[in-house]
DNA sequence: TATATTTGCATAGTATATTTAGCAATTTTG
DNA sequence: CAAAATTGCTAAATATACTATGCAAATATA
């Protein structure tokens, strides 16, 4: 059973949006929403996972990943990879779920000086 | 309204492929498959998709943008460096101190279960 | 030609994605 | 504190993907 609805559910939060607000900006519905983070949704269509990849700052074929489907393969090219410099560079290679648990915790971070 | 079914039903007759034999070969009906092939499915499953792809030899992402799937896009530069950066940018802007946290954290998370 | 097999398709049924409506708990506001 | 708004969620309703069954026309075989 494939859990990308935790996922979904972190990335929300750690932006601080609501079901309703995600919502107005992608036009599903937030009990649509609900399920999905509730994993109750086994495979949601393709146009709602970019809705979300796009509000959310993430890949669209990451979301694809998550849910099963079949993802076109590329070049990943490691050598570019190694070249750039960044954020992601000073983190290093993270997990999913050590990503999961980072957005928790940046949640966690910025709403604890209220 | 797209016309996709066309172009598959040109495929399978092009290989002389009866609906049945298709339907062996990818475990999709033959009911189904007709069904595809006078586009009476708005969008197909990205798997079936895959299975048509994989069986008449064309692009899998082809077949995804035909239907009306958003379609990733890999042949640039831009593509690479939003993988590298695919955390950061799921993050969104972090600060300079909130990244030495997450640093932190980061370390406290893999030394925690040994 | 007669009959058996194959072929595409139509119809009905099942599974599941997505929305609408509404409710209980929480949070906000005055 | 009390009323009002907000939040996450559930259940029922609807839309649509996909399968099982079967049939009429075409094709193969004798």
């Amino acid at each position: 059973m494939i859990n990308y609805g935790e996922y979904l559910k972190a990335l929300r939060q750690s932006k601080g949006l609501t079901l309703r607000e995600v919502e107005k900006e992608t036009n599903v519905s937030n009990a649509y929403l609900s399920q999905l983070e509730s994993n109750k949704i086994k495979q949601p269509s393709p146009t709602t996972l970019y809705k979300l990849a796009g509000l959310y700052g993430i890949k669209y074929e990451k979301l694809m990943e998550k849910v099963g489907y079949p993802v076109p393969k590329y070049n990943n090219n490691l050598k570019i990879k190694e070249e750039v410099y960044g954020l992601s560079k000073s983190l290093g290679d993270i997990s999913y779920d050590e990503e999961i648990e980072l957005l928790d915790y940046l949640k966690f971070i910025r709403n604890r000086k209220k």
